[in-house]
DNA sequence: GTGAAAGCGCTAACAC
DNA sequence: GTGTTAGCGCTTTCAC
């Protein structure tokens, strides 16, 4: 790969004019000739400046690190999204990984952030162990935003309107005439999850329905995990005629679950999920659902982590775009047969 | 950010020694106390040596990056689920674009690329002119990897048996009798959408039944493009009774538009995917698929292109996997009631 | 047992 | 209009 040197050698000039011609400085007084010699010469012997380099000098690495739990999951794909295109804005490339590549410290991942490797850290953070130590190890060096977490200790934060989700989601039952409304959620302590679940209280409650701990199951974030919840959930509330489930990926593995023991849906069972992707309109039936601003949330962490000149270590919540209901298929009124019957196995 | 140097000073050794400790050089000869001294110091000043220097010395990036059409799809997630994996084990980290990202030649990520700022680079290559001008931008500095494609200039291929696939896929549906077997590509002139493609006429012909061009049709990979593909093609080929499809996200599209037109499947149409992803057993009915080694390709192509000291420009088959067929309810006997009827809507 | 020095490739300030 | 210089932080050979 040529050099800069090289390049200037061959052209007769010093390097400072071409690394001035190659970052297209303004204020440069170089003649026609010499500028086009210089040029053909990049063009021929493909110059292109050392990334190692540069970085070295600027102290700027040019790329961000993204970090979320399960990169195969079609929600964080609606995040990371988002990311990249803000990313691409600032001229950064996207480092993705997952939160279990890291923690041990030794991660090509860590090492590289610890070293300056990347210009800020965007962390969708569950509060776990791993994701503690990363944070604490990037602080020292680099601007760090926590995505859906819960405690701001001294990092910027940002989250959805997750409450007021999870309040959407059972005021739709609700107004279907649903009373007994069980809450799916990903896993106990996670922060989001948690305000989703108290969303879903609050409604019960100003509907003068209490709901009972029963109502409540943990569905994770995977096909499985859902499918084996719903089982554990009305196996302990069988009279339940509705589920809002916290994860909508998890919503579909209750889907199939209901569909092989027999409940139809959304006939005898409705069910409602919080975020909308691509899939939740082509399983069948489709999915209702309370639409997230999850490109969004994306977009936000990176402009904040770009942002992070002066650490502004605050909570942002998304709020310029509302949580709302997309009615689809899966939720009909309590006890009554779907509006427009559909011709069906 | 602490840096060597201040280590040194703070600990009265030479940068050396502290470059040496750090590195776990066996070969330095340091007293019990100076050793001591030294890690102390390296702890409580959170030192970590800075990526982009140790970049400049050694010339390796320690990252590498990946390219594929879409980071979004369920499929491509299992793809970098495995490069990830190997790439951890090579102790690299793993940049990750989307080709749409690229061929501005201006795009960071480019930038990155051209000036060594990665190890290796991994193209899920379509062959479009964007993969092609960065696998030429890229080859002059880096390793390049060809993800599923066609053809070999100069540039290490990676594919699966792909014809294989197609066959095996046609074969499942011959045996179970159908004839009339339509083909759902992804695009024309995909490489390894036409092998499967390839895999799928020669198995029909096999069988002594000439396909027709009415019977292929392109079905995109994404739920939306593949519903409108089998609008399409039962339009102009009404008599089909079962479909291959190319890809699985696609296929999905498929189940759900047959479902709409009241199309039951697998009583009046069968329909087979390639790719086996979580998903495909969590629709309903669930999906019938041929699985490939998805995980495998990834870790091969990250294996490649770390070993491309030699640039051994081959075509690489994964071959160590075998494409099978994983059996579900949505492929059933021609003109038969399905097997093992389960509660239905 | 430890240190000195050179240089990876680039850029910014200043010199001419 | 163009060149010189210094230094970003690290490693590595060789010297003591």
């Amino acid at each position: 790969m040529a050099t800069n040197s090289e390049i200037a050698k061959a052209a007769g000039v010093s390097p400072a004019v071409v690394s001035r011609i190659v970052n297209q400085d303004a204020s440069l007084r170089v003649s026609a000739e010499t500028r086009a010699r210089v040029e053909k010469l990049i063009d021929e012997m493909d110059y292109a400046p050392n990334a190692a380099a540069r970085s070295l000098k600027s102290s700027k690495a040019g790329a961000l690190a993204l970090v979320v739990h399960d990169l195969t999951s079609p929600v964080y794909a609606e995040i990371i999204a988002g990311a990249q295109r803000a990313a691409a804005r600032h001229g950064k490339a996207l480092l993705l990984g997952e939160a279990a590549d890291l923690g041990d410290g030794q991660s090509p991942m860590e090492r590289l952030i610890g070293g300056g490797g990347v210009d800020g850290l965007i962390l969708q953070g569950a509060g776990t162990q791993m994701d503690r130590a990363l944070a604490r190890a990037a602080r020292r060096s680099v601007p760090v935003v926590l995505l859906q977490s819960g405690d701001a200790k001294g990092t910027t934060l940002i989250r959805m309107e997750d409450e007021k989700a999870g309040q959407l989601a059972t005021e739709h039952l609700l107004a279907l005439g649903h009373k007994r409304i069980g809450f799916l959620g990903v896993a106990e302590g996670l922060p989001f999850s948690d305000r989703r679940a108290a969303g879903w209280r609050q409604a019960m409650e100003a509907a003068h329905v209490m709901p009972t701990g029963d109502w409540r199951g943990v569905g994770g974030n995977t096909y499985d995990k859902g499918a084996a919840a719903i089982d554990r959930l009305l196996n302990v509330a069988p009279d339940l005629t509705a589920l809002v489930a916290s994860n909508v990926v998890s919503a579909i593995g209750v889907l199939a679950r209901l569909h092989d023991m027999g409940r139809r849906v959304p006939q005898d069972f409705s069910l409602i999920a919080i975020h909308d992707i691509a899939l939740a309109a082509h399983v069948r039936p489709s999915l209702t659902v309370v639409k997230m601003p999850l490109r969004l949330l994306g977009e936000e962490a990176v402009e904040a982590v770009c942002a992070e000149q002066t650490a502004s270590h605050e909570a942002i919540t998304i709020s310029s775009e509302e949580p709302r209901v997309i009615k689809r298929d899966s939720t009909a009124p309590l006890n009554a047969e779907p509006a427009d019957a559909q011709p069906s196995s």
